[in-house]
RNA sequence: GGGUCUGUAGCUCAGCUGGUUAGAGCACACGCUUGAUAAGCGUGGGGUCACAGGUUCGAAUCCUGUCAGACCCA
């Protein structure tokens, strides 16, 4: 500890800056002390109550609910102070933003973490087992967030586990029933064999995978139209699922493309074989496989071959030639091997040419009998590439074989390849929706303005939505069967109204819990019907909240103003509540939608929570606000570029802690310089600013707009640079250091002191209530200090003051700024010479052309002009231009303010310059 | 492979509809201050504005291509 210094005996006669807001944040210590005093006064409900009995406008941010799963990181944080900093700045802004969070709660990844504990639980016990771990999660993810000092109704979140909200989902699906939108049919889904489950697009992830790619000749039974072909002609087709080829029932052509047929021969083995290929892929399927053309090629038509019949290399079966705009001359042969049980192509093309289906795969990716090879059945498909391959060499089929790596689709949660195979399922017809689903999104506002692209893309390409998951957590799909028949599934609205309303007050669990013989009696359907055993599809629980939310909600409505996630959410909740949203009420559930990029790593590859771990990374939010404090994570939030990917690292978020500093530092020495002042005793009137107080306040009504502006346009890093650099540049090097000498050795009462204070107090109360949207803890405890008892948080944004929208005052600064650069370069080279140490020392001769602009104020505002320049005089002659020369000052140093003027005008004070020998005289 | 987007000092970012020697903060170096002091002030070094073409009297800013990265789709 220092000693007091007391070597002046005038230090005690100076209004030095004093307060009690301590300059160490202390946030980690701090925070939860203020949260939990919010907390106890209700402040979120306070804020809304007041905002409503003002009849403020309402702005309706839409939670999308986090997955009830694993902490919180830092991409979930991000989301979710992105969002408070809506609610708090439209709060500030004169809104009624009621703020509900929510919760995914159903789904596989948990039910995988539930199963993978213990093996062989009953259907009710997995259930009761994930929702007791959905609920740990919730509570862990609730206490994160609100440390984050996130507002909302923390006490009574929306849960899509509670019961009312899935009676709801059950009525969305009842309004699907009865406009005809819901259908049951066999076809090709994407299946993880590990999960054992149907997936939906957004449930998939693409990993690279290596796989044998393999060339198989089909022999031409009946050549079509052609005709013109030599004997023993085959077809090649170019595959990468040699699996797949036992549910071979077609191969495609495009119609356009020339195809080449000739003999081939190996280089190497001497075979010679008549073979048809695609013209672009010749030299490739040469180089390929080591056939080439032996002679003269004959070119034909792909659309001349349609309706010729192919053998198949291994089956006693044959294989329809038909025609698809899909077949691609970018790999293969440019003929494509159809299998309409294991493709989406493949079944669209099927269907069309009426080709029939095969899917001989069972639930765990193994063969089934329908196989039709007997060596197969029960193997699993991947481990039959192998012998199928083998097969094909050994009937002859076999023309070439390489390894292709290629990015493949995974299950997101067994990480296992995902396969196309056909089971019945449940879907929804897109048809009937797309349209008016394509009409919406040209009516919503996205922001960036590329989403709507992104979404309109994925919604005018997406087939029929797959509904059906055979899972056990997750809302039952009501539908039955008759007695006996397990083919033909009842689809009816109101028996699914009527479940809803039995699982309103009781909860699905009645679903698993109750047999079919109760059902059939509560439901009045005959005795041996039996219920359906899948359950609905996640996305249809999310996607529902604006029926279960924001319908229900008695604060809130549909459409809401603003969802807000993150990109990826394109395809997944903004498009699954914008499709049933179209069928529940004829339109899109929000007016605007923004997005944000995904948190990467500081090189801006992508992070992996394992990754990170791995790398020694933290990741969890919960270090860092443990670390540095809540207020830097969300200055952190603020600062960065939402619209694109966000790089995160450990260096890159103390950086933000040099910012926060200053903010602090700043609001403390505004407190500390008002400490004597009293705003309804002391504040002058406009007359009696100076100069540099006009200028600050004309800076000020410009922050104050542009703030306002950045905020409405959710462009918070806008916000912190703006008031990042008023901080630094306007108030810390400049107005709070050229006004110390005013604050501190005018005589307490000077008006130009008290002006300066009025400036700088309308500065604090401005700066704190832009800032308080982002540091929520830092702005309310100075708020606190600065003697307010209601939080800050109540208020509302400063408005711009129009008396202070001009630049006059600016203009003129920005003239004596110029004399001030010139001065200060002269000055350290005098220092750095050793002429004198401290630029208070300094005897400036600025040479002037006569038409320089600050010349007058050179002349006319004397004082002025030496109070900004720090300096002890200054002296002006004419010339060319703008030039400053500096000499040691021959004034002594008055010992009471440290600078060099005149002194001795009062005889009792003969050290003293004229204004502090005035100020000594006033005090005793 | 296709779509969307991004690429400015070591780091985080400003640079509006093209127009004087490309700006700020952090970090770094040096200095001042001990009356904002685990603070404050000043000065300085550091950028072929990803790369290559093109439009223009003139481009970081417009166009094309290449490279790198992100997300989505295959």
């Amino acid at each position: 500890m220092s000693q007091p210094d007391d070597s002046s005996p005038y230090k005690s006669t100076l209004n030095l800056p004093e307060t009690a807001f301590p300059m160490r944040a202390d946030l980690v210590q701090r925070e939860p002390a203020r949260l939990e005093n919010w907390e106890s006064q209700g402040l979120y409900r306070r804020i809304v109550d007041r905002r409503r009995a003002a009849s403020d406008p309402d702005f309706i941010l839409h939670d999308g609910p986090p997955f009830a799963n694993g902490d919180v990181h830092m991409g979930t944080a991000l989301n979710k102070v992105l969002k408070d900093l809506v609610i708090k700045s439209k709060a500030m802004a004169g809104f009624h933003c009621p703020y509900v969070p929510g919760w995914d709660c159903h789904g596989l990844p948990i039910e995988f973490k539930v199963v993978k504990e213990s093996k062989g639980l009953e259907p009710a016990e997995i259930r009761r087992r994930s929702e007791d771990y959905a609920r740990k999660y919730i509570d862990i993810q609730r206490a994160s967030f609100r440390r984050l000092g996130v507002f909302g109704d923390w006490d009574r979140p929306y849960l899509t586990l509670s019961p009312e909200y899935e009676a709801d989902i059950i009525r969305v699906f009842a309004r699907f029933v009865e406009q005809g939108l819901v259908y049951q049919s066999k076809k090709p889904v994407l299946w993880s064999y590990g999960a054992q489950t149907a997936l939906a697009e957004a449930e998939v992830e693409y990993e690279d995978r290596s796989d044998p790619a393999i060339f198989v000749k089909f022999p031409l039974l009946r050549p079509g139209k052609a005709g013109v072909l030599p004997a023993d002609t085959s077809l090649v087709i170019w595959t990468t699922t040699p699996w797949t080829l036992p549910a071979n029932l077609g191969i495609a052509l495009h119609p356009q493309f020339t195809y080449l047929a000739g003999a081939f021969t190996h280089a190497e083995s001497g075979r010679t074989e008549n073979l048809v290929v695609v013209r672009e892929l010749l030299e490739s399927f040469t180089a390929k496989t080591g056939f080439a053309p032996t002679g003269a090629l004959e070119e034909i038509k792909g659309e001349a071959l349609a309706g010729a019949e192919a053998g198949h290399p291994f089956l006693d079966r044959t294989s329809r030639v038909i025609l698809a705009d899909f077949v691609t001359a970018e790999t293969g042969t440019g003929a494509v091997h159809v299998a309409p049980g294991h493709g989406a192509d493949d079944y669209r093309a099927g269907q069309e040419n009426g080709l029939g289906l095969l899917s001989p795969v069972d639930d765990a990716g193994c063969f089934t009998a329908d196989v039709g090879l007997d060596f197969l059945v029960r193997k699993h498909v991947f481990d039959c590439n192998g012998p199928i391959i083998k097969l094909l060499a050994e009937k002859g089929a076999l023309i070439g074989k390489e390894n292709y790596r290629h990015s493949y689709p995974h299950c997101w949660r067994s990480k296992t390849p995902i396969i196309f195979r056909s089971v019945p399922q449940f879907f929804i017809r897109i048809d009937a929706l797309r349209q008016q689903a394509l009409d919406e999104i040209d009516r919503v506002e996205w922001l960036p303005h590329w989403g709507r692209n992104r979404i309109y893309g994925t919604v005018e390409s997406r087939p029929d939505w797959c509904i059906s998951r055979q899972r056990t957590w997750g809302v039952p799909l009501p539908v039955f069967y008759p007695a006996g028949n397990r083919d033909e599934p009842i689809i009816d609205a109101d028996l699914a109204r009527r479940v809803a309303d039995l699982t309103e007050t009781r909860g699905t669990n009645l679903w698993f819990e109750q047999d079919d013989a109760w059902w059939a009696e509560q439901l009045g359907l005959p005795a041996g019907t039996t219920r359906g055993h899948d359950t609905l599809d996640v996305w249809i629980d999310s996607g529902s909240s604006h029926v279960a939310v924001l319908d229900r909600h008695p604060e809130l409505h549909a459409p809401a103003d603003l969802y807000l996630e993150a990109t990826d959410q394109h395809r997944g909740w903004f498009q699954s509540s914008l499709i049933l949203s179209c069928a529940v009420r004829g339109g899109a559930p929000y007016k605007a939608v923004l997005t944000h990029g995904f948190v990467v790593d500081q090189d801006k590859k992508k992070l992996s929570k394992s990754a990170a771990e791995k790398a020694g990374k933290p990741i969890d939010a919960a270090h860092f606000y443990n670390k540095y404090g809540a207020d830097i994570l969300r200055l952190w939030v603020s600062s960065v570029d939402w619209q694109n990917e966000v790089p995160f690292g450990e260096d890159l978020f103390k950086q933000t802690a040099e910012p926060y500093r200053r903010f602090r530092n700043v609001l403390r020495i505004l407190l500390a310089n008002l400490n004597d002042y009293d705003a309804e005793r002391d504040a002058v009137g406009a007359e009696s600013f100076t100069t540099v107080d006009r200028w600050i306040l004309e800076r000020l009504n410009t922050v104050v707009t542009e703030c306002r502006a950045a905020y409405a346009d959710f462009e918070f890093r806008k916000v912190f640079n703006t008031l990042n650099q008023f901080c630094a540049v306007d108030l810390s090097a400049l107005y709070v250091d050229l006004t110390k000498d005013r604050l501190y050795c005018d005589a307490k009462d000077s008006p130009r002191r008290r002006a300066t204070q009025t400036a700088m107090h309308r500065v604090f109360e401005a700066l704190a209530r832009l800032l308080a949207p982002i540091l929520a803890y830092t702005a309310d405890e100075a708020w606190e200090f600065a003697g307010h008892s209601d939080p800050i948080h109540l208020e509302t944004f400063p408005e711009a003051d129009p008396s202070f929208a001009g630049d006059a005052a600016t203009a003129t600064v920005a003239q004596l700024l110029r004399l001030r650069d010139e001065a200060q370069i002269a000055i350290d080279e005098a220092i750095k010479a050793g002429h004198f140490r401290k630029r208070e020392r300094a005897d400036i001769t600025f040479t002037v052309p006569a038409d320089d602009p600050a010349l007058p104020l050179l002349e006319g505002h004397r004082d002025e002009v030496l109070e900004l320049l720090m300096v002890s005089r200054y002296s002006v002659v004419a010339g060319p231009a703008l030039k400053a020369t500096v000499v040691e000052t021959a004034e002594p140093e008055c010992p009471r303010c440290r600078r060099s003027l005149p002194v001795g005008a009062l005889a009792a004070h003969p050290d003293l310059c004229d204004r502090c020998a005035d100020v000594m005289l006033k005090l005793s």
